[in-house]
DNA sequence: AGGATAGCCTGCGGGC
DNA sequence: TGCCCGCAGGCTATCC
């Protein structure tokens, strides 16, 4: 369920605890959740040091649904929440110290602040955590097989992508090579904001239909994003917030119920190997692409 | 080669 | 009450 807007929210709640911070410990509790990689990619032996231990953050970045923290002398350690990964931020004496799936502590200190227990946890261990010496390695091993981050979404890069393939639209969304950051909530709310068939070939896509669901795209991602992400159950930022953006679903999680546009019955099937959500009526398989294909306008 | 499918893993809710 | 089953989900490996 962390997608792009809960994977942002949690790095911006992450932020204040590790920038400038330095890492005084850094403990693997179950190894298999972690891979070391070299400056070439092969794999080592990961140790405190390659999960950081000594370093002085410097950032965190993200690209789709994976962070990356940086230190200031290049260790790179990418985390990916998976479905149920958290991210938390507590104090050393917390009692959050004891919950279950808990894989990997560091612990941090800031100039003139208390000192920061930071946890990963990951129930289902979808997730995961990878080291690096440098953010060039993570890109060369790792993010290079991502597509452009979905906050990105570029009409032009969208139709390029559809036109060579037949796949239903939302599997393509779904495609972290071809955008990302999109999940399976985010495809749905996108789809139904650009009015689009969550079954509609790729290739009958126009570029003022790319030009759409872009722009859905960005608003959709955008808005989840400014209501902190959606916590349908497990999602918590590094603060263990939840965020709010459930509230603002028009059809994920909402079949058998009316539509926020047309009040027809939102119905459910699926779509790509993924439960989908969609109105019938609002959202239709676009018209085969001819010389005259009038532009949709993007109503909310 | 592109696209569909299986499998990984745990927690929870529904049905009996 | 307790058990079992199905489902949720991102991503990789494997198959067609």
């Amino acid at each position: 369920m962390p997608e792009l807007p809960e994977v942002e929210s949690v790095r911006r709640s992450l932020l204040p605890h590790l920038r400038g911070a330095t890492v005084t410990a850094a403990t693997l509790l179950r190894e298999d959740i972690c891979e070391s990689h070299n400056a070439r990619g092969g794999l080592i032996a990961t140790s405190p040091a390659r999960l950081l231990k000594g370093a002085l953050i410097t950032t965190i970045l993200r690209r789709g649904k994976q962070l990356a923290i940086i230190a200031e002398d290049g260790r790179t350690l990418c985390i990916h929440l998976g479905m149920s990964g958290q991210v938390l931020a507590v104090s050393p004496e917390s009692r959050e110290l004891s919950l279950p799936h808990t894989h990997a502590t560091w612990l941090v200190r800031r100039p003139n602040a208390n000192p920061t227990l930071i946890l990963f946890r990951d129930p289902r261990r979808f997730g995961g955590l990878w080291t690096f010496p440098s953010p060039e390695a993570l890109h060369l091993s790792r993010w290079n097989t991502l597509g452009p981050d979905a906050l990105d979404a570029d009409a032009a890069h969208l139709h390029a992508a559809a036109a060579s393939s037949n796949r239903p639209i939302k599997a393509l969304l779904l495609d972290q090579s071809v955008l990302a950051g999109i999940g399976n909530i985010y495809a749905d709310e996108a789809l139904f904001l650009a009015r689009l068939h969550p079954r509609s070939p790729s290739n009958h896509l126009s570029p003022e239909l790319c030009h759409s669901l872009a722009l859905a795209i960005r608003h959709t991602l955008t808005a989840a994003i400014q209501a902190g992400g959606s916590t349908l159950r497990d999602y918590r930022d590094a603060n263990g917030q939840p965020g709010t953006a459930v509230a603002t679903h028009h059809v994920y999680g909402r079949a058998g119920q009316p539509c926020t546009r047309c009040h027809f019955t939102l119905i459910s099937d699926t779509v790509a190997q993924r439960t989908s959500v969609w109105c019938s009526q609002c959202q239709q398989h676009p018209n085969v692409p001819t010389q005259t294909s009038r532009k949709t306008p993007l109503r909310p």
